[in-house]
DNA sequence: ATGTATGCAAACCATTTGCAATGAC
DNA sequence: GTCATTGCAAATGGTTTGCATACAT
């Protein structure tokens, strides 16, 4: 499943983690290595729960606290994004040399998709702001799926009747 | 505090919520308008702590329950936008006639600005997606702040002595 | 050696839920 | 009168914290 460009990015992810962990003198532990190469083995977006127990089957378990540790690190050191899409349940998806794009949620149903808009994240790129050195940014569009639009149509035109 | 314009923005916002309760079967209670009614009088964002409290300051107490309960109707009128910038804490704005603007989120003292970039709301709007009808949407840009983007510098310089 | 990082379990706290009482329809 | 909505208090559940132990430096 890991292609050799894969295998690259393991490595680079790793060096930038060490880079970032050394500046901060944090420490280099076995455990923060292990869930940064499990995060950047799978690419979907993942909460948790679902973290835990992956790390759990793997051959290294962490604790829970351990696991919320390191990911505020990787996001402080920009390899991890974190989203929160309502309901109390943050979403986690790698930072580095993940494909760009934004997020269209769906507000009846609460159904993510995802949505590359080249011409868009252009726009975003080159905007610049005064006092204000952008790392990285997180377009979320709220609306309606096709499928709630034609659920809630057919509701509307119940309730006119 | 509020000019007539304001006043006009109250008796849009309280029509358009009757609209939304009467297509829904949802009841007319005078707790719901109070509710809406506070929010439209002050325009800052706001938590739900801050908003109980100033309920409860005003002239109508209600229940975290029913606030909690109100809002959820709220945003799904599109009357509130509801944000998390993270720490687990929901922070809400007015939707309608609220002039459009981004946030900036610093990743170091997570203050947010807001900003106005009248390009890259221009092109947001233009952006068409299948299969996706967009109501509204978040642009959350993080980074560093002016402030913490010189300190962090200064505290580099400072290690690599 | 020193003190940071881990694991565990308890604490925290925003939000949700259950249920009896209220009041919109 | 009926049943959705409210208020209250307890429950929920993701996240944080305190502390003893382990281990990176």
């Amino acid at each position: 499943m890991c292609s050799k460009k894969d295998d690259n990015i393991q490595e680079i992810v790793k060096q930038k983690f060490t880079e970032y962990l050394t500046a901060m003198r944090y420490r280099k532990t076995p455990e923060r290595y292990a869930i940064l190469n499990l995060i950047y083995t799978d690419p979907r977006h993942f909460d948790m729960e679902t973290l835990y127990e992956a790390m759990t089957k793997s051959n290294f378990r962490v604790s829970r606290a351990t696991l919320y540790n390191t990911m505020q690190l990787l996001v402080d050191c920009n390899l991890v994004i974190k989203h929160q899409f309502g309901k109390n349940l943050s979403v986690y998806e790698r930072a580095y040399n993940n494909d760009l794009h934004h997020h269209l949620i769906c507000t009846n149903c609460h159904k993510i998709q995802e949505y590359k808009g080249y011409f868009l994240t252009g726009a975003i790129q080159r905007e610049r702001m005064k006092r204000f050195k952008p790392t990285h940014y997180n377009l979320y569009i709220y609306g309606l799926c096709n499928i709630c639009a034609r659920e809630l149509k057919k509701q509307q035109n119940l309730n006119k009747k």
